[in-house]
DNA sequence: AGCACGCCGACT
DNA sequence: GTCGGCGTGCTC
């Protein structure tokens, strides 16, 4: 047989789990290079993933193409990023390639070398410009406050851990300043050493980056902290990608996507909000940035020792969370994680009192309960602010007429268009379809149409008007504001919200549930859910965990500034209106007792077998027709039968989604479920391939994708 | 994912 | 007769 250069190569190319393509190459190119490879008609950017000794049996050199072209001057991925990407395409049922660009900036995708060259050299002149003097390693400087006994006790126990930590804190109990510590004794002890921070929102960026910055930058440089994540431009992401391969970044603060950065030098990850259902992709390759996470730092780890060196060295992952995942707080549970508590407010302060409300008892049609709205006022009057959570946009969720019963149902999806009565438009929130609102009824021409529910449009504004006679202490009316999704819209927005709550100008803050996430405003000391168990009757079986998590956060809003509010002489208060105050989740949560809800959820899971005592997928199909979406996913269902590991799992029948029709495409599933993960993984694998065949099935004319989604958050 | 190839309705 | 609709299938 002749021998002819050959590697490997992780493309785009989408058919075949894990299958690379073999190209023709002259040189010879270590694995980790960034190549650019013929691929069809186009060229495309791929990573050499091997460079075998003989070419792979069966293929002949004349049915190869050529290695186009090398991206020169970058250093190639290291093993255990690849050994990362390897694992998270297996895991999740997604070629090499698709995963390994998924990781990569997409400019790199059509640059040539010298374009790249002229990035690095930029790169490296503003790191010398932004550069302190370079301190030695091994130094240490005690910047930062001084830690309370359950921080520094977190902290050092963190530091000698052998596992992933779960950092179990209370809302204000200073996880940021256990993270910044630990951050800052990594990189003060070794000189190329890097941390990756994940934060679930872009949102959370801005102020984390804050402190980062504040904490850092005198240490070690403006360049030395980079933020990573789908709200920077193409360019910037490119230039933080490359500072962070470079190893010029010591810390890459960033979203989920920042897991599959390449970090050289990786000795510490922390994953704050743990819980949080952003980590988890629902696009492409399906990942847990939180799994990954503590698998890299468990690839990290095992090269390190494997290197000898110090036999102490490590890649620390912590996993932190007021209201962890059930998941985490299991393997904790477990012994596979180590739990490190901290339950008290730095500065003392308590966390709210619970009132729950119960909606059977009040005014018909009341969307605040009277008590509530009298509680607010004796707030306000005293000077202090309030918060609202809502967790609905708009105005109100429909729009109905009252004589021939029209709704304003979306014509692409199951689902109503939004009233937004701001911008006098019907939304649909799944598909963006948007029109300006009837001034009547589009089926019969009444012009009785009136909004049905309540949005949090409609909230600020009912609030306004109960509160209108409401003064504050200075004399002032009472000024009530809204943020969410729609208000925070354009850019800088949400930081100029932010700072006009902050600057004590509103007293009532109406908002999303992304008002409940880490800010931090001095003066609130009430909090209120209007509408928060709704979810607990949707059939999600993680709903009751959501909602704990949701209130718990957005309870920890009130009452950060203790001494504010025992200057107050008052206490802060987290009411919840419900239509079912009897939930146990209500009783653990008047406690703030996240172990004992958590036991309680957990044993129920574990008898109804549900994660994390057993373990699913997802096989989801987008089609034309529902019809085609389900003899898809039934086809393959008929296919498994017979094949490896099929007696290993368990599969239920295909059923339309909850929203059955997005963008007028139809959406079905079918359920995998197994008692071991290894063993969903074997059987996984076997059916990827009768997967891809079935698509061709005459049944299946007009299935538009499938996916196959391990670990999904809602089943 | 792209980007080809291939087989059926309204234009010059 | 051809242009182009997007269904189907492949990419070393």
């Amino acid at each position: 047989m002749a021998f002819w250069p050959s590697v490997v190569v992780a493309t785009p190319a989408h058919s075949g789990v894990g299958a690379s393509l073999t190209y023709r190459s002259e040189l010879s190119l270590a694995p980790g290079s960034l190549v650019r490879v013929p691929l069809g008609a186009r060229e495309v950017l791929g990573v050499v993933w091997e460079c075998p000794a003989e070419p792979p049996e069966g293929l002949t050199e004349a049915q190869t193409k050529a290695v186009a072209g090398v991206l020169e001057g970058l250093p190639p991925l290291n093993a255990r990023w690849r050994q990362l990407v390897r694992f998270a395409a297996q895991y999740y049922q997604r070629s090499l390639g698709e995963v390994s660009l998924a990781a990569l900036p997409p400019p790199l995708r059509d640059l040539n070398s010298v374009q790249l060259a002229r990035r690095l050299k930029k790169r490296e002149k503003q790191q010398a410009a932004g550069a302190p003097q370079a301190l030695a390693a091994g130094t240490s400087t005690d910047i930062g406050p001084d830690l309370s006994d359950e921080q520094r006790e977190a902290l050092q126990a963190l530091e000698a851990a052998q596992a992933p930590v779960l950092l179990y804190g209370a809302t204000g109990s200073g996880k940021t300043e256990v993270y910044l510590q630990a951050t800052q004794h990594v990189l003060q002890a070794q000189a190329d050493a890097q941390v990756l921070v994940m934060v679930p929102e872009i949102n959370l960026t801005p102020q984390l980056e804050a402190r980062f910055r504040e904490r850092f930058e005198p240490l070690f440089g403006a360049g030395a902290l980079v933020c990573l994540h789908s709200g920077m431009t193409p360019a910037q992401r490119l230039a933080s990608w490359l500072a962070a391969h470079t190893g010029q970044a010591r810390i890459v603060l960033g979203t989920r996507m920042a897991v599959l950065a390449s970090l050289p030098g990786l000795r510490l990850i922390v994953v704050d909000e743990e819980h949080d259902p952003s980590y988890k992709s629902q696009e492409g390759a399906r990942y847990s940035a939180r799994d990954l996470a503590v698998y890299r730092a468990k690839v990290e780890t095992e090269a390190l020792l494997a290197e000898g060196g110090d036999p102490a060295a490590r890649c620390r992952v912590v996993l932190g969370s007021a209201t962890p995942s059930l998941e985490s707080w299991h393997a904790a549970d477990q012994g596979r994680y180590l739990r490190l508590s901290m339950p008290a407010r730095i500065g003392g302060g308590a966390l709210p009192r619970l009132r729950l409300v119960d909606m059977n008892h009040q005014p018909k049609g009341a969307v605040l309960a009277p008590p509530l709205v009298a509680a607010m006022a004796e707030r306000i009057a005293r000077g202090e602010q309030c918060m609202v959570l809502l967790n609905r946009r708009g105005y109100a969720p429909v729009l109905a007429c009252h004589d021939c019963g029209w709704k304003s149902a979306c014509p692409h999806c199951s689902a109503f268009r939004v009233f937004h009565k701001l911008d006098r438009t019907l939304r649909c929130h799944h598909c963006g379809f948007t029109e300006r609102v009837p001034r009547a009824c589009p089926e019969c021409g009444n012009l009785d149409i009136a909004p049905i529910g309540k949005g949090t449009e409609q909230l600020e504004e009912q609030l306004a008007s109960l509160l209108a006679d409401v003064k504050r202490p200075d004399g002032g009316p009472a000024r009530v504001a809204r943020m969410d999704a729609d208000s925070t819209r354009l850019k800088g927005s949400l930081e100029q919200q932010l700072a006009t709550m902050h600057s004590g100008e509103v007293d009532v803050l109406v908002g999303t549930q992304m008002i409940a996430k880490g800010h931090d405003f001095r003066r609130i000391t009430l909090v209120a859910g209007i509408n928060a168990d709704s979810g607990l009757f949707a059939s999600d079986y993680r709903a009751p965990e959501r909602l704990f998590a949701l209130l718990m956060q957005a309870g920890g809003r009130a009452g950060r500034d203790a001494a504010f509010v025992s200057s107050q002489g008052s206490e802060s208060e987290l009411w919840v209106q419900t239509w079912t105050p009897q939930h146990p989740l209500f009783a653990a949560l008047r406690r703030h007792d996240f172990p004992a809800f958590a036991a309680q959820q957990l044993g129920e899971r574990e008898s109804a077998g549900m994660p994390p005592f057993g373990h699913q997928a997802l096989l989801r199909a987008d089609a034309r027709t529902q019809q085609a979406a389900q003899a898809y996913l039934n086809a393959a269902a008929q296919a498994a039968e017979g094949l490896p590991h099929r007696d290993e799992i368990t599969l239920y029948p295909a059923v339309p989604l909850t929203i059955q029709r997005v963008a007028n495409v139809e959406r079905a599933q079918l359920l995998v479920e197994a008692v071991s993960r290894a063993a969903l993984q074997r059987f996984l694998s076997a059916w990827q391939p009768v997967l891809l065949e079935c698509r061709s099935l005459p049944q299946a004319r007009g299935l538009v994708r499938f996916a196959v989604d391990v670990d999904p958050l809602a089943i």
